[in-house]
Formats: C-alpha cells, structure tokens, sequence
RNA sequence: GCGGGGGUUGCCGAGCCAGGCCAAAGGCGCAGGACUUAAGAUCCUGUCCCGUAGGGGUCCAGGGGUUCGAAUCCCCUCCCCCGCACCA
C-alpha cells in the first residue's frame, strides 16, 4: 500500500536518472523544435508556492511538448541586474532587525552564512543556488547547460551589442530624468533605499511668475496652470520662513525648503536675505495677464511643496474659497471653468455638499478631489479668455502651461505627490533632475507600428490580453533606460550610466540559444559575432579571425539559433505586460527579422494563500521548498496548476493540497495494481467498449487544453473525469473478468503517459515497473478512433438515467421494492419517435400534420397527441445521439445491464415489452416511452 | 476619467463566444452509509424548495427586450477587481 513508498526517494531517483542520461539537455537534431521559456527570476530570496506556478506551468507545457515528438528547449537563467540585492546588503550591514528576521527566519538562511550578504553578489548566489535546488527537485525539464547569470561577462558582451545596434538605429536618445535623490548620500534612491514614501511619485508642477512692483519674482507652484485665468489673490504662510534668491537674471521670493530642491533641478540659485511671510502680506502682485491682485495669509500653505508660494483660485479651489470666507475679503471668485450643473462657483457647490465650514475640515480633501476630477475630465474654459475659451480642460491645461513656459512666464518643476519621503539615512529625499539621462524611445511612431504589426501574428493566451498590449504599444514613450547605481551591463558609449533590469531583459532569449557554447569559447565577443549570429552578417571567416573563435565553433552557434529561434511561448506574469512583456517586443521588431519575432506569449495569474494576498514582508507566504517536503513535487505541481487555469488567480489552500495527496497516492495504488493485469485476453464486453471510448474523448479533450494551455480544463479531464467513468465502470461490471482486466491494463498504460507532464515522478516510477524506456520521453497518449463509441456511450446513458429513475422513486415513496419491472415501449412509438427525430422544427402543429399524414398514428391519434410532447424532450434531451436512435434496443441495454441493476437496488429485476407486460397491476406499462422504459416497483 | 476583466447554486469555480441535452461539470465543505477495535484515509449516497411514482416550482447581480425557448444574445442600472491617467 502507499505506505511503502516515499516521495522523496522516487524523486531523488528519477532526478539522478535524468541526469545521468541528459534527458533535458538538448541539442538541434531533425526534430521540430519548440523554445519554452519563462521570465529569469531574480533571486533575492526564498521562493514561496506562487513562484512555483510561474515555472511549473511552463514545465509542463515543455513536457507535454516533449512527449508530443518535439525537441524541447527550456533553459533557466538569473536576473541580477539593478538595486534590490544592494539595497538588501546594504541593509543586513546595518543590521536591519526587519531584514534579518526574514532572512533568517522566514528563508531560513544559516546564521554564519548571513554574514556573508554583505556581498550583494553573495545574495545572488546563495538563492540562485536554492532556486536551482527547488526547481531541480520539482522536476522541471531544465536544460541547466545553458544557465547564466546577467552579470556574466559574456552577457554583458550581449547586451553591449544589442544597444550599439540600437544606438546606430536612432532609438536611443539623451534627455532630463527626475529622480528621487538623498542630496546626503549623494545617490539615486530606489524604492528598497526608502525609509518612508516607496509609493510616492513624481509630477510636474508649474512655477508661475507673478512680480512685485519692485520687480522680484513671486513664483507660484500649480498643478492646473489653466487656473491662472481665475486667479484673485495670492497666498503667503505669515510664520513662513521665505527667502529672496537670485536665479539667473531674476530675483525669486521662495521658501527657504525650495533652495536645495531648486538646485538640485538645475537652477542656478544664489541666496541674498532671508524675509518673513508676513513682510509680503498685503502687497500687490501683477499676473501674467497683467492684472493686480493682493497677497493674502493663509495657514495652510506648506512650505514643504514646491516653492510654498500659493496662487488662489477661489471659483475652482475648495481651500481657496473657504481661506477667502475666512478672511472675510470683498474678493469675489472668477470663474474660469464652466462644469455642467456647478454654477458660478463650482467650489461652493462642493463646499456645500461637504457641508464644510472652516478650514481644517477634514473633507476638504475629498471636496477637491472631486471638483479637480470633475473639472480636469468634463470641464471647458469659460468664454472671455481668447484663444482658450471652449477648450475642454485636458486640453487648455497643455496649451496655456506651454505658453507660460514659451514667455517665459513660467517653468516648470518637480515634486513628490505625497510626502514625506525619507532615506534610509533618515534624510528628506528631494527630487532630482539627471542630466544626460539615456532614453529608450518607445514614442518613436514607426518603431510602434512594427510592434503592433508583430503582435498581431502572436499566440496570446488568453487571447482577451491582445488588447493590454495593443493599449500599451500606444502609450509607452521614452523610457529612461539607465541607473547609477545597480548590477548590470554599463552603457557601452557612457560608463557612467548602468542599464536597468527592464532594459537588458528583453532580448536574452535568443541568448539562451548559444549560452551553453559561449561558455567553452575563448575570445573576444565582439559586436561582428552577434551581428553574424543574429543578424544574419558578415563573413565567419573573418569574424573568426577577428574574434579568434573557431569557425566551427560559430557556425554551431548559428545553427542552434537557426533551429530554435523564434520561441514559441514566453510566460510571464500578467502584470508585466505594460512593461516587459511589451518591451520584449519592441526590441525584438528593432533588432530582429521578422522569422524571428516572438511566436506565442502567455500570462500568469497571481497567487493568493487561503484566499488572502501572500507578501513575503508580511510573512503571509507558504515557502516552496516546504510545500515540497510536506505534500511532494507531484503534488505541488499538480495542485498548481488544476486549481484555476494559468492566467487566473490561483489560491493555495492547505485542505485543499492535502485532499489533491491523498487523491494522487490512490491513483498511484490503483494505476500500480492495473498495470499488473497483463497477459489477459481481449474479451471485451460493451461496457470495455464504453471506457475505452470514454478514455479515448478525454484524451482528446486534455490534449485540446494543453494546447491553449488550460491545464486546469486538462486536469478536470485527464484526472477528475476519467476518474469518475472508471468509478461507474467499476460499479457496472465484475473488473475480474479477462477483459475487464485487459481493459484497465490497456488504460492505464495510456492514462499514466496522460498525466506524465503533471505528476512527472510518480508517472517514472509506476511506468518503470511495465517498461524501460523514461515515460518522459515517451508519446503522448493520441486519440484512438476506433475506440470511440458513440452508440455504446448513448446506451450507457440510457441507463443511468434508468437508474436515477428508480432511484428517485425509491427516495420519494420511501420503499424498499424486492421486484422492479420495466417495459419497454411498443414498437409503433419508436417509429413515431423516429420521425420526430428527423425534423428539425418541432413546431407541435407542423408536427401533428406530418404525423397525422400516415395511417399507422392517425389511428391512434388521441395517444400520439398525448405522447407528443415527452417524445420531443426525449428528442431534445439526447440531440446529439439521436442518429443512433433507431438502432438501440432498449429492452437488449437493460436486460444486458440486469446484473448490475440487481446488485445496485439489491432486488430483482423484470424487463418486458408494454405489448405484453408479464405482471402489470398498476397499468403503468402504458407510460413506457421510446429510451424511456416505465417503471413499476413492488 | 480611460482601458481591461468580472458578478453563477454554502465556498472555489465550469458553462456564456457557436441559445434548447442546465437545477446547472468538478473540487471543497456539510450530512448519511460502508469499511475499521478506533481515528484518518478510501468508497458509496445525498446536498435550491415542495412532492409516498420517475413530477412540479424557483434560480445564474438588478431591470427591460429579442426568441417557441436565455445563465448564455441585445439595451440600461448597480457593484467588485486590475492596469493607466489625473489629482491632493
């Protein structure tokens, strides 16, 4: 019994075995080929069952492929380009009690070695090394001959080439980036460098010039620049601490706080005085429409924002209008926005419908962000303002900002939208302006239209994701494709500069094709040789000379990346489409001959644990590692991916794993005790016909799923189904026949290489016992035609319906019947049903009149009408049966299924024709109906 | 606001594109039974409501429509999730 086997050892066994005889690593041969691939992982910790999905669902595929006659690659490769090992490093240095206790108690890492982490490479090691152990130990048909890393010198040498070619192509430009930057660390900050504010973004705000009549500069800092049409007033914090500054040739009043933000955007800034906000108060200030308005005080002005100067637009600003009823001003609110239904005053509306009274009312945010949303979507320019009168605000806020800045009468500048963001060294974070900051350039309009054109020949699954993409091809503009700080590949024109991980992840598949040959080669990788490999150029003759790489050695090359290229399925998480997965595209329509573009992506779904979000900070996570040791590979994989299909949300749920266990090691005990029935004659009864045709269409459904990847649909049919023929199979007939036992053996010799993708060890070990050969690389299981049966499967039905008949009489009168009596129909009903059948309109009057045609139904043309409408259901009800309906006897199905019936109500059982009923007290006979027999229990 | 995906029987989730075979697969949970010294596991039966004869009723977010017939097609409304934008 089951208790005799251990997973562990059959999956030590079958790894070494598989091993030993290379049966993942492949080479070019006269197969087709098939490239598998799935995102690299970046391995920065322990992996947790939902990594486990991402790389078990392309395994499978991989094997099911493999075993469908293909030559399989699925190689494997690490990520370690960018920050987080280095922010993670940095931090177990510092001895970061949050960061040690997931290193050491979640992932378990030893404490001698954690000293060691100090190393960001280290890091990489250490769980590259345990990635590999899980996914070895998981059964993943991995080529590790072809494993990397991207901080290998060979890789950088790939990537190297691919942006040169880029460069040369024109899709790569220079710019200005903002960044979040610690001004005392003097670095770049990426989120894992935060203290506080990972979330925080970026925008851009306006500075609008307004001036003093002494000509000093008051620039005030707007999101909606299209307000300045409306301004009244202006807002200074009296206890503010302002500070007038020479920037170029004008003179600034700013707050103090803006200094270093200013210069650190790139502005010039020289200090000359220190003054008060409340020196500014009640002064005038000239708009750049040149109208005057009044400097007035107000409290809630942070100085922290921008350059804490504040323009107030009271018609369209909840604060504004509530601080001017305040101060109990003349000033009277000028609309610049007309919004539908909101009046003179649109802030009024809201102030009202917040019921907000005074300043420090918490709903005076929601107020303004319902009135900004609503004015930035529905909103136009009043009439009155020139040119931007009627613009709908989108609009007006895109010109009237350009315009500002065109004269020079605003500039525009940088801030958080939510603070405070803090460095790990505890200090305020500012954002920062990068000069000479590379671009890929994804708005470039004919680099788009070639992705379009290249997405519209890939499989996408699912297929509704062809949207996703089209929608982010549009959207993508330039992309600032280097760091400062991080692992990675310099930029090869501009050292300075590191490419980040979305950026040198979008190619290496190709890579994977000449990995494994890279390694033994020693030369120099220069530009010429991937061009040749790639690109199709140049002479090997003389790259060989240039590079000093053997002729044959290249030519090897190319021939593996002839043979492999395109993939044919990439998989990756869904949420990646907006960027890499789209990325991945780009770049292949940039560099790429049209043969080689991308044949097929696929999207993951992400995991929950028992219905929550897992989050590794939380510690809300089931490791991998330990699900294996608890439940086995073959459970894990199998419980992966049947819980939903690929792209959906999958939820681990304990009950639910250990239930999937318990029902493979039964599978394993029965299959093991099938398989032993050999040397049995094929004496096959109807109901073997039945299974074997049962078998036969799941094979064909599973076979359906693989294909579009819906291994949850796979696995209902290859498994859960067939398990549930094989339980009536085993109800309806004694299984110690000679062809029952032929039967199962037949089966299950077939059903074992069915689930060999699933259950991989436990199909090596079972398959063992009958043959030499790895299942692995045996044929998948292909539809047998001969065997389906769709006469045998109707009669079965019949009988099951037959079954649920009597059942339901037993279960309403709450009998016990010792006899059962069926009868069958009269001969002249199943030739009246036989004409029904072969209409296709069951209009009951067009019927009637075709029926009444002929003598045989006219003369009994009360019972006909009677019947009508059963016989019509009964047609509906087995539609797709119904050419076999004439030749089913009824009476024969049930009389050869008497024995089972017998034993199931454990009673006798009586079947005669309504013609001439044996015993018949209750005159049901007359009922009997044509695949319908009438029933009388007594 | 834009784009995408959804709302199914206690729960998870099929079905919907190609309307009738749908009271609606499968799993989980629950109930009863078999096996067992017992527990677990396994197997069987049941699991919307009513019903002492295989029947009837109600149902697939809500409302309306098309059709002989709608969970499935069309229109409207409400709600949820994801991405993005916008905004504070």
């Amino acid at each position: 019994m089951t208790n005799d086997y251990s997973f562990q050892d059959i999956e030590e066994k079958w790894i070494k075995k598989w091993q030993k005889n290379d049966v993942f690593n492949v080479k070019k041969d006269q197969r087709d080929s098939y490239f598998v691939n799935v995102a690299y992982p970046y391995p920065s910790g322990s992996m947790h069952v939902g990594h486990g999905r991402t790389y078990t669902l392309p395994d499978i595929v991989a094997r099911y492929k493999r075993m469908d006659g293909y030559n399989v690659l699925f190689p494997m490769a690490w990520h370690v380009t960018g920050t987080p090992v280095i922010g993670i490093s940095r931090r177990i240095k510092e001895e970061d009690e949050d960061t040690l206790d997931i290193y050491k108690n979640l992932y378990g890492v030893p404490e001698e070695k954690i000293g060691d982490f100090k190393d960001p490479l280290e890091i990489v090691n250490y769980f590259s090394d345990e990635y590999k152990k899980v996914m070895t130990r998981l059964g993943y048909s991995i080529d590790w001959d072809r494993e990397f890393r991207t901080v290998d010198d060979e890789y950088n040498s790939f990537i190297e080439w691919q942006y040169r070619r880029l460069k040369d192509k024109g899709l790569i430009k220079k710019g200005t980036h903002p960044v979040k930057y610690c001004p005392n660390d003097e670095n770049a900050l990426g989120d894992h460098d935060l203290l506080e504010g990972e979330e925080a973004g970026i925008e851009d705000f306006f500075l609008i010039k307004f001036e003093l009549d002494n000509g000093d500069v008051l620039p005030c800092a707007t999101l909606r620049p299209e307000t300045v049409l409306g301004v009244t007033n202006l807002w200074i914090k009296p206890s503010g601490q302002y500070v007038k500054v020479d920037v170029g040739e004008e003179r600034w009043i700013v707050a103090k706080k803006a200094i270093a933000k200013l210069r650190e955007q790139g502005w010039m800034v020289e200090e000359i005085e220190e003054i008060k906000g409340e020196e500014l108060i009640g002064k005038e200030a000239e708009t750049p429409r040149s109208e005057s308005v009044p400097i007035l005080e107000a409290d809630f002005v942070d100085l922290d924002v921008a350059t804490g100067v504040v323009m107030s637009v009271p018609a369209h600003a909840p604060y504004d209008l509530i601080a001017l009823k305040e101060l109990e001003t003349d000033i009277f609110p000028k609309k610049v926005i007309d919004l539908e239904e909101y009046g003179d005053v649109p802030a009024q509306k809201m102030l009202e419908k917040y019921n907000v009274s005074n300043q420090i009312d918490d709903s005076l945010e929601d107020a303004t962000e319902e009135l900004y949303n609503k004015e930035f979507n529905n909103g136009f320019i009043s009439s009155g303002f020139e040119d931007y009168s009627g613009l709908d605000v989108k609009s007006a806020r895109k010109q009237i900002g350009e315009d500002l800045v065109s004269s020079d009468l605003a500039e525009k500048m940088y801030e958080f939208d939510q603070k405070p963001v803090v460095c790990r060294c505890g200090e305020d974070a500012v954002v920062k302006v990068l000069e000479d900051q590379w671009f890929l350039d994804y708005s470039d309009r004919s680099w788009k239209q070639k992705t379009h054109d290249a997405l519209r020949d890939i499989n996408l699954i699912p297929s509704d994701i062809e949207k996703d993409f089209d929608h982010a091809i549009d959207w993508l503009e330039e992309w600032a494709c280097t760091r400062r700080v991080g692992l990675g590949t310099n930029l090869p024109w501009d050292k300075e500069w590191i490419i980040e991980p979305l950026s040198d992840s979008t190619i290496y598949m190709s890579y994977y094709t000449i990995s494994k040959l890279l390694k033994d080669v020693d030369g120099d990788l220069k530009d010429e040789l991937f061009d040749y490999l790639f690109l199709d150029k140049g002479d090997v003759s003389e790259i060989s000379e240039k590079t000093g790489i053997e002729k044959t050695k290249i030519k090897e090359m190319k021939e593996e990346f002839e043979y492999w290229y395109p993939y044919d399925y990439r998989f990756s998480a869904k949420d990646l489409i907006p960027n890499h997965l789209t990325f991945q595209l780009f770049h292949h329509t940039a560099l790429f001959d049209e043969e080689k573009w991308p044949q097929g992506i696929s999207v993951l779904g992400m995991g929950l644990l028992e219905g929550e979000k897992m989050s590794s900070s939380k510690g809300h996570v089931v490791l991998l590692e330990n699900a294996i040791e608890k439940y086995g590979s073959d459970t894990v994989r199998f419980f992966l991916v049947e819980n939903a299909e690929p792209w959906q949300d999958f939820d681990w749920r304990e009950n639910d794993v250990k239930s999937t266990q318990n029902k493979l090691m039964h599978f394993w005990d029965n299959i093991e005790k099938y398989l032993s029935f050999e040397d049995f004659s094929k004496n096959l009864e109807k109901i073997d016909y039945w299974l074997l045709s049962r078998f036969n269409e799941r094979v064909k459904k599973t076979r359906e799923s693989l294909e579009n990847h819906q291994t949850r649909k796979a696995l209902q049919n290859a498994f859960y189904l067939f398990r549930k023929d094989l339980g009536w199979y085993k109800k309806r007939t004694n299984i110690d026949r000679e062809g029952a036992k032929w039967c199962l053996n037949k089966v299950s010799r077939e059903w074992i290489k069915l689930l060999a993708p699933f259950i991989p060890f436990i199909a090596e070990e079972v398959w063992s016992k009958i043959g030499d050969s790895f299942v692995s690389e045996e044929a998948f299981p292909r539809v047998e035609s001969e065997y389906i049966n769709r006469k045998v499967e109707f009669e079965e039905n019949l009988l099951r319906e037959v079954r649920e008949d009597v059942n339901e009489i037993i279960n309403v009168t709450d009998s016990t019947p010792e006899k059962i009596y069926l009868y069958t129909s009269s001969q002249w009903k199943d030739d009246l049903i036989g004409l029904i059948a072969q209409e296709d309109d069951f209009d009951q009057g067009k019927l009637m009149g075709e029926i009444m045609k002929r003598d045989e139904f006219k003369k009994r043309g009360e019972e006909v009408n009677r019947i009508l409408d059963d016989l019509i259901e009964i047609v509906r009800e087995h539609n797709e049966y119904m050419e076999y309906a004439s030749s089913v006897d009824l009476g024969e199905v049930l009389e050869g299924a008497s024995d089972y019936l017998e034993k199931e109500f454990d009673c006798d059982i009586i079947v005669t024709n309504e013609k001439n009923p044996v015993h018949d007290p209750q005159n049901k006979s007359k009922n009997a109906l044509p695949l319908k027999p009438a029933i009388y229990l007594e």
